[in-house]
DNA sequence: TGAAATGTTGGGGCG
DNA sequence: ACGCCCCAACATTTC
């Protein structure tokens, strides 16, 4: 009698490059292919609306790929621990693979069930696939882990290199009946009462069949511009690889080799590294998107919130023309230029003095790619509070920036095309009253 | 992965 | 010819 091999999806949505689905094939016996929607688990985040769109399409995708394969993906929904068990017990699964997680409550939730299930006599195996270097091996010479990126990259760089990324499995063997899924349509991850989607399916293809096609192109026709062109928020020439590593839809070991022989792709791959760092800095930090990584601006003097003001700078309507268009393209597109996201933050924090967890929660809701790890760090990092940070001082000038990275006005014509009205704030003296808010995190005991 | 304020320099207009 | 001033251009400092 059979003893399934259980698979279990988590952000790896791919068949390539796949090390728990690779074991699982190489163990020779039936794979039963799942997916858990987890909203049950202590401190698991729950997803936003970008992100459930974006996982929707990705799953639908996921199981078409697997239904080639003549394997069924199983959806359930709930607490991942007791989930999970009832899935092994009902599929008499004798093995069970996963890739890792990084965040605090999801590894409590890989931990517990690791140690459960092997309690019960199941293998239970735990693969690196979506970092380039497990966190814990990335130390300092003292043996702490690194809070500066300019280090911590060279660190990583001088390790011994990313290893190659899998194939993908030719043949992987379906059990002949598999347990019963929830239907996919039936979770409601996509929005109804209004449909906000319009925008989001105009601007993307999840899946990994699309996100290898882009992968291509990029290295092909933007890589090489890159370091130029990537500021310009008009320009195109970024990656857009951010939902795909997201969602596991590509693995980091793809894009490095893919990219590390081409010339000039030194810049491309930092960018690669900040992921990893932000990645890291979790690990280190699980609580990075409520606790201020840097203690003393736990002193900031935070005004109190005007929600006007919240909002005109959710809704893209500050009067601030480089604002204004990039919190719609992120309205409309789940999406905003790298450049845009630094000035629409230092907006929010600096110029509204709104605090930067709120501004995260927003991003976490409407970005098609927030992560635990790199929407809390981004902020953080923006903020002045995080690892390796902007200083508090530095705040940008959206009329400069746009000056400088959309000199045509090509972007802000692009999503705020109409004459501009009077900015809620003043620039320059909200940049005065951030800068006094922060001497007084500056006399605060450093913690 | 800033911006503004302040300081320095040097060319050119002009008395 | 010379000194003076203005000011753009660039550099440095400060926030």
């Amino acid at each position: 009698m059979a003893s399934p091999s259980l698979v279990w999806f988590r952000d790896d949505l791919r068949l390539a490059d796949n090390p728990a689905l690779r074991a699982a094939v190489e163990r020779g016996e039936p794979v039963v292919a799942v997916f858990v929607l987890d909203e049950e688990s202590h401190g698991i985040r729950t997803l936003g609306g970008a992100a459930r769109w974006w996982l929707h399409h990705s799953l639908a995708s996921l199981e078409a790929r697997l239904r080639d394969h003549g394997v069924t993906l199983v959806l359930r929904r709930g607490a991942a621990d007791p989930v999970l068990r009832d899935l092994v017990a009902d599929s008499n699964a004798g093995a069970v693979f996963w890739n890792r997680r990084y965040g605090g409550p999801e590894r409590a939730v890989d931990a517990g069930l690791k140690a459960a299930l092997r309690e019960d006599g199941v293998e239970v195996t735990s693969f690196a696939a979506s970092l380039l270097h497990e966190p814990w091996t990335v130390t300092t010479g003292t043996g702490t882990h690194y809070s500066v990126f300019t280090p911590f990259w060279r660190a990583c760089l001088a390790l011994p290199a990313p290893r190659a990324p899998l194939p993908e499995p030719r043949v992987i063997p379906g059990a002949k009946s598999a347990p019963a899924s929830d239907s996919l349509d039936d979770w409601g991850l996509l929005p109804t009462r209004p449909d906000w989607a319009a925008g989001l399916r105009d601007a993307w293809a999840p899946g990994e069949p699309a996100a290898r096609r882009r992968l291509k192109e990029f290295l092909e026709h933007d890589l090489p511009s890159y370091d130029r062109a990537r500021d310009e928020p008009a320009g195109g020439a970024t990656s857009l690889l951010s939902p795909r590593l997201r969602w596991g839809e590509l693995s980091p070991f793809t894009v490095w080799h893919e990219a590390v022989g081409v010339d000039g792709a030194g810049g491309f791959l930092s960018e690669l590294g900040w992921r990893e760092f932000a990645w890291h800095t979790l690990f280190h930090s699980p609580e990075l998107a409520t606790k201020n990584l840097r203690r003393e601006f736990d002193s900031f003097p935070w005004p109190p919130l005007d929600p006007a003001q919240l909002e005109a700078w959710q809704h893209g309507e500050t009067g601030v023309p480089l604002v204004d268009a990039g919190m719609r393209e992120l309205w409309n597109t789940g999406y905003m230029h790298n450049r845009v996201r630094m000035v629409v933050a230092s907006f929010l924090v600096k110029n509204l003095l709104i605090d930067w967890r709120l501004g995260e929660e927003w991003f976490w809701d409407t970005l098609v790619d927030a992560d635990e790890a790199n929407n809390p760090f981004n902020w953080q990092w923006v903020a002045g509070s995080g690892a390796d940070a902007a200083p508090y001082f530095r705040v940008f000038n959206p009329e400069l920036q746009a000056k400088k990275f959309d000199p045509q006005g090509l972007y802000i014509s692009r999503w705020a095309s109409e004459a501009p009205s009077e900015p809620i704030v003043d620039l320059g003296e909200t940049r005065k009253a951030a800068l006094a808010a922060y001497d007084v995190v500056k006399r605060a005991p450093r913690a």
